[in-house]
DNA sequence: GCAAAACGGGG
DNA sequence: GTGTACGTTTTGC
């Protein structure tokens, strides 16, 4: 029974897409064992809706009947469900269309109006779903019984167009990468209308060459499909992309989780933000959402765009061709090879990507009755989750409740305590995985109205099945597909498990929600973190700062690291069986700044910044370089190092060798010129100023320049580094020149400068050095105190706040 | 310093 | 096939 809630309970393997139409006719693709051959069923489904009652079907006299007794026609049969549960009778019929139907006729008579659709009966009178997921629940199919992620037919496609807004640019060429790797360009030959209906064209030509089971880019629904879907409409061209004679590229209402952007009233609403795309037969799946997923949990990525983060994972290949987007066209007409080399790369990326962070999601189809594109960009709460207690429910026979609103009591957060600040040395990290689920699974939290306990049955299954997972891609060969898979079940089970919690607390917007077990949970929590960091300190440790499931602390200076393991091995075998303590790492010093906020430097040497305070994303390279110098030193130890780094660059910018560049920040002009100069004379703002006084008065919103704060306080504006060389011009800032070397203009407002160093980036140091070491190390070089201490004896300082005991209550 | 508004991502 | 959700950073007073 377990095992049927999480997998579904029918075997036929293959399944890559599925698509449902609301008559009751579904079409099956799959890929047949061994061959990988691709087959169509077409098949018939009952279409079915789940209601609280029966009244507004009782018109149809004897049309309705109960399911034992067979199908009527043109009728409707019902079923009602066993126990307690708002939504109690299943009712089915040939065609969901005459289904609804039937109901909002009784419906409007019941209710004196008509109503549109059933939907608007509401949450708790009525449960219906697509059609898609009303068969895969019914059949208790899934998606990909039996496939690896590499048996799967995967192209990519990128657009390169002449700007952003669809309404008024152009598709000039699309990379292509086709399932073997082969990647490819088709362009426009000129550049009017029937050039680019003629790409259009052999796009489609192509995708339908190659079928696809599925489609993927990054921002694939946030620009690519909303900016063909409207060109392929100005143009009138056809874009029958799916399989079989089916429609073509369709909309559905954007999903929670991954839309990005409101689009809100007041200004132009951006319809690009909000919709997703969908089409017989093929998954169109974007890598943003598998990123967003991902940085969700693991927080640790510079940006969300497919540059960076095809850098951080390390996809880039040294010859990665770059071109900053607002170039490309320009570029185009230059050097047309360039480009095409560019929105290769772009594809090749995008390929890397979706397998590396897209296994989550397929091994998601495995379990859930959703269609693939549809678990790729859910949230897992109500995305995932959910559909496995309706279908668990439906399975067993048994009523499912409806939402409910919740009694009013709050929910109760977890622990956060922050015990001393400044610099320690010796370092360990010490945290419980999974903490909520491991509590819900020792103490047995689950939803009151799951009578069925379901969602505790799935939670246990998945942590056993995580387990499994993980030991089978340790064993398996580096690359290897096997182990690729089992790391994304791992993933995906992790995801689940997580969000089980998140479901639990989710009042008002998950079937089962309730706070009161929510808040068992995180009371334990709080209790868990509180008697670790008792143990912890009485064991002759430091504690710095602890964060719902995990503690920083700082060891004595003769502690080896098997002193460290010990420690956190002894604590751990005082904590509840399922709750497992874990060694997470060691460093060599850190900068406890507050709360969630804080600098670590590892062993090695490496320098990791954690929190709002210490990840400024426009802040200026040299106050970031000044930055690191110094947390280097300060970490060390190095008070007169810490010094040293200040003097040397406030006297780099009085003598001004330090390049503009480096004191400008890279911002993006977000108002259009008409929008800024409606808003001028009540604001002003450097970045357009800059635009400004530099003559242009046109500009793209979106456009990245770099300003700086000039003298006499203009505003300045640098030409853009992008623009000629090659995009290698990451510059690297040292204050080693005179200047930038192609000579642009040294007229930066050095006070200004000088005064953002010691208030904004100085300042991050504060809680590291007594205070008399503060203003002596941070005092103007130019204008020495006779009173000046000497900084060779000076340590970096620990404040204790709070002694764990009375911190933790106890 | 705070609340409100904007942003994210794509060329 | 409509609507609301988010979390973080920047802006505006």
């Amino acid at each position: 029974m377990e095992d049927e809630w999480l997998w579904g309970w029918d075997p036929t393997p293959g399944i890559v897409s599925v698509w449902a139409e609301p008559d009751g006719r579904a079409f099956v693709w799959r890929r047949l064992p061994g061959t990988g051959a691709l087959v169509r069923d077409d098949v018939r489904f009952r279409p079915w809706l789940l209601l609280a009652s029966l009244d507004d079907l009782t018109h149809l006299g004897a049309r309705l009947r109960p399911e034992s007794e067979g199908p009527v026609p043109r009728g409707v049969n019902y079923q009602e469900l066993e126990g307690p549960g708002a939504l109690r009778y299943v009712v089915r019929a040939d065609d969901g269309r005459a289904l609804a139907a039937a109901v909002l006729h009784g419906a409007a008579r019941r209710l004196g109006r008509q109503l549109g659709h059933v939907r608007e009966l509401g949450e708790s009178a009525v449960l219906s779903l697509p059609p898609e997921e009303q068969y895969l629940i019914a059949s208790g199919r899934t998606y990909f019984r039996d496939l690896g992620f590499d048996d799967l037919r995967r192209m990519q496609f990128d657009l390169e167009t002449t700007g952003l807004d669809p309404g008024r640019d152009r598709i000039f060429l699309v990379a292509l990468r086709e399932p073997d790797g082969r990647t490819d360009v088709i362009e426009a030959h000129g550049d009017g209308d029937a050039a680019e209906a003629d790409l259009l064209r052999r796009l489609v030509a192509r995708v339908r060459a190659i079928d696809p089971d599925v489609i993927e880019n990054h921002n694939l629904h946030g620009f690519d499909l909303p900016f063909i879907a409207r060109r392929a409409r100005v143009l009138n061209v056809p874009l029958a992309l799916g399989r079989a004679g089916l429609p073509g590229l369709r909309q559905r209402p954007a999903s929670r989780g991954a839309s990005l952007g409101s689009g809100s009233m007041g200004r132009t609403p951006d319809p690009m933000r909000r919709m997703r795309y969908t089409l017989p037969g093929r998954e169109l799946i974007d890598t943003l959402d598998a990123v967003l997923r991902h940085d969700f949990s693991a927080r640790d990525l510079p940006g969300h765009g497919l540059k960076a983060v095809a850098r951080h994972f390390g996809l880039a290949g040294p010859e990665r061709e770059h071109i900053p987007g607002a170039r490309v066209y320009e570029v185009y007409g230059r050097d047309p090879e360039r480009v095409r080399r560019y929105a290769r790369d772009d594809v090749t990326e995008a390929a890397g990507l979706a397998r590396l962070l897209g296994g989550a999601a397929f091994a998601l189809a495995r379990m859930a009755p959703r269609r693939y594109e549809r678990l790729a960009d859910a949230g897992p709460a109500t995305g995932v989750l959910d559909p496995l207690l309706v279908r668990a429910y439906l399975r067993a026979g048994a009523a499912l409740p409806a939402h409910e609103s919740g009694d009013g009591t709050p929910h109760s957060g977890a622990a956060l305590h922050l015990f001393a600040t400044g610099v320690a040395r010796h370092i360990v990290k010490a945290d419980v995985a999974s903490l909520y689920p491991s509590l819900m699974r020792e103490y047995r939290i689950g939803p009151r109205r799951d009578r069925l306990g379901v969602l505790l049955a799935l939670v246990d299954r998945l942590v056993e099945h995580r387990l499994a997972a993980k030991a089978r891609a340790r064993s398996a060969a580096p690359g290897s597909p096997e182990r690729h898979t089992n790391e994304a079940l791992s993933a995906a089970m992790k995801i689940v498990v997580n969000s089980a919690y998140g479901y639990l607390g989710a009042v008002g917007l998950t079937r089962f929600a309730d706070v009161h077990a929510a808040n068992e949970v995180t009371r334990r929590g709080r209790e868990v973190l509180g008697l670790l960091c008792r143990e912890l300190a009485r064991r002759g440790v430091t504690l710095l700062e602890a964060d719902t499931d995990g503690v920083y602390f700082a060891v004595p200076d003769d502690w080896r690291e098997a002193d460290e393991r010990r420690v956190v091995s002894e604590v751990a075998a005082l904590l509840p069986p399922r709750v497992h303590l874990e060694f997470d790492g060691r460093y060599a010093a850190m900068l406890s700044h507050e709360p969630k906020n804080y600098v670590l430097q590892s062993y090695e040497g490496e320098l990791i910044l954690r929190g709002v305070a210490f990840r400024s994303s426009r802040a200026e390279p040299f106050g970031e370089d000044f930055l690191r110098r110094a947390l280097r030193c300060l970490l060390a130890g190095d008070i007169p190092g810490v010094r040293e780094t200040y003097v040397a660059t406030v006297t780099a910018l009085r003598r001004r060798t330090i390049p503009t560049l480096d004191v400008a920040a890279n911002v993006r002009l977000k108002k259009t010129p008409s929008e800024y100069l409606a808003v001028r004379e009540r604001r002003r703002e450097l970045s357009y100023e800059a635009v400004l006084a530099s003559g242009r008065k046109h500009w793209a919103a979106g456009e990245h320049v770099r300003v700086y704060r000039a003298v006499r306080g203009r505003a300045g504006l640098l030409p853009d580094p992008d623009a000629e060389d090659d995009g290698s011009a990451r510059h690297d800032s040292r204050d080693d020149g005179g200047g930038g070397a192609a000579g642009e203009p040294l007229d930066y407002d050095v006070d200004y400068y000088v005064r953002l160093l010691r208030e904004t980036f100085a300042a991050r140091l504060v809680r590291a050095l007594a205070p008399e070491d503060f203003a002596a190390v941070f005092a103007d070089p130019e204008q020495p105190s006779l009173f000046a201490p000497s900084l060779a004896n000076a340590r970096p300082i620990l404040t204790v706040l709070a002694e764990p005991s009375s911190e933790l209550g106890e």
